[in-house]
DNA sequence: ACTAAAACAATTGTTGACAATTAACTAAAA
DNA sequence: TTTTAGTTAATTGTCAACAATTGTTTTAGT
């Protein structure tokens, strides 16, 4: 019975692909719902989906599910999957819980800086003072979200972490949203003496900073999606709310 | 042609039995965890919990990874499942991640309180109260667990609902383990006051109460936790990873 | 006795087929 | 014309078989 073994796919294990197909089909699909290539309200099937990336429909099922637990997908069921679109309310939910969370790193990460974590919390905000002095908007949305990114990180806080990744979705959507409201020269103002509290370790002031860096832009926002579901009373067809739209 | 419908399911569709069976699979699994029947560290295997429940293996599948999502059970790739254990960093986590979103909670209650949502706040207090008074602790523990509940749902804030319902099960094995540290009067101590500010919209305080009413005790149980691993080494245990970041 | 390769066992990862559910559609009855 | 019962199409829900991965045990060679 020594048969020898039969390898029906030694081609697309090409790279350091250690993950789980579904994990990386759920990768696939966030990048596309954040670039846009699928507009938020937009229909998904497993089974279309299954087809185009090759996988089974179990697999892209148990992705799909990875991306409704973020809250970039919601599931009816036996009706289907569509990817969200933020109203008002969800903009307004998103930011203050964003805020909560972004309080409390910044206040952690204060409260234990290093000289290390001082190097790395540079180098994220050093690259939002040269995305904005490039010009770029999308590289100061980019930087911007990495920024918050790695102070979450900085706290060592795995379960913190863990619950910033998971609206790290919905904030980069937001995000790109906000922009419209935004001068690049805010990204500076808005970050800087945050920054500077939090390396010079002063945990309330970084805190309370962090808590509020958001709140007027996020308010604005709330106001302007507010009003446009006033006007078009059912349908919210704007612009694909990716990195691209600015 | 009019041939009548074979239904195997005549009785009518009680609540529970609309829900997914992975869904109600998942329900089973935490209250097993919750109330130790499966032992923190416990190897989980998908296959014998489909034969115990009688569902197949994706089934089960399923809801083993909604429990993994909920920080309850860990993974390891190709390896298995196993109920997650609070080391003493998890339980600071915990605690500390518990006590952020209940003082945002807390201030939001504090600031939208309504007579009706007096009411179901009383009614929830008084339940805490009553327990107390019965003297069974566990019914305390409870009690207590579903005040907080009732506050989160309170705030009509339905992201940060879910990001509780998230740690909830944590938390309620959380709250049995630092039941140790509390006089049954203690229930009643320590939430008098948040109840009044939040009763009377004094939303400064109730934040500020609520981000400490657990503090003390937390911080105990940490404590007792440590010195626990410090006994007996063998804790050489995997890193847990219930939610991690990307 | 020690090391390295090879077989083995246990468990999850993946898939395609089948069942159940819902909504849209059609046609008959009031 | 409106309502209502049946039919159908589309989609997710569930399942059982097979493949891949890892850790353990055995075996061969030195």
């Amino acid at each position: 019975m020594a048969r020898p073994k039969l390898n029906r796919k030694p081609a697309p294990q090409m790279e350091v692909t250690r993950r789980s197909l579904d994990a990386q089909a759920a990768d696939k699909l966030r990048d596309a719902i954040l670039t846009g290539v699928f507009a938020p309200g937009e229909k998904l099937t497993e089974e279309v989906i299954a087809e185009s990336f090759g996988l089974s429909r179990g697999t892209i099922r148990a992705s799909l599910r990875l991306l409704v637990h973020e809250g970039l997908i919601v599931q009816e069921p036996y009706r289907g999957y569509s990817v969200r679109s933020l109203t008002s309310r969800d903009a307004w939910e998103l930011f203050t819980l964003r805020n909560t969370l972004e309080a409390f790193a910044a206040r952690l990460l204060a409260e234990t800086i290093t000289e290390e974590k001082r190097d790395r919390l540079d180098q994220a905000y050093d690259k939002v003072v040269k995305a904005v002095t490039s010009g770029v908007r999308t590289r100061a949305v980019e930087a911007d979200f990495q920024l918050h990114l790695t102070i979450a990180e900085l706290t060592e806080h795995a379960a913190l972490q863990g619950h910033y990744a998971l609206i790290a979705g919905q904030v980069r959507l937001y995000q790109s949203l906000v922009s419209k409201f935004l001068s690049l020269q805010d990204y500076i103002v808005t970050h800087e003496t945050l920054i500077l509290a939090m390396r010079e370790g002063r945990a309330g002031e970084a805190e309370r900073l962090a808590a509020q860096h958001n709140t007027a832009d996020g308010e604005r926002l709330v106001e302007w999606l507010r009003e446009a579901e006033g006007r078009s009373e059912d349908h919210i067809r704007d612009r694909p709310v990716g990195l691209s739209a600015s």
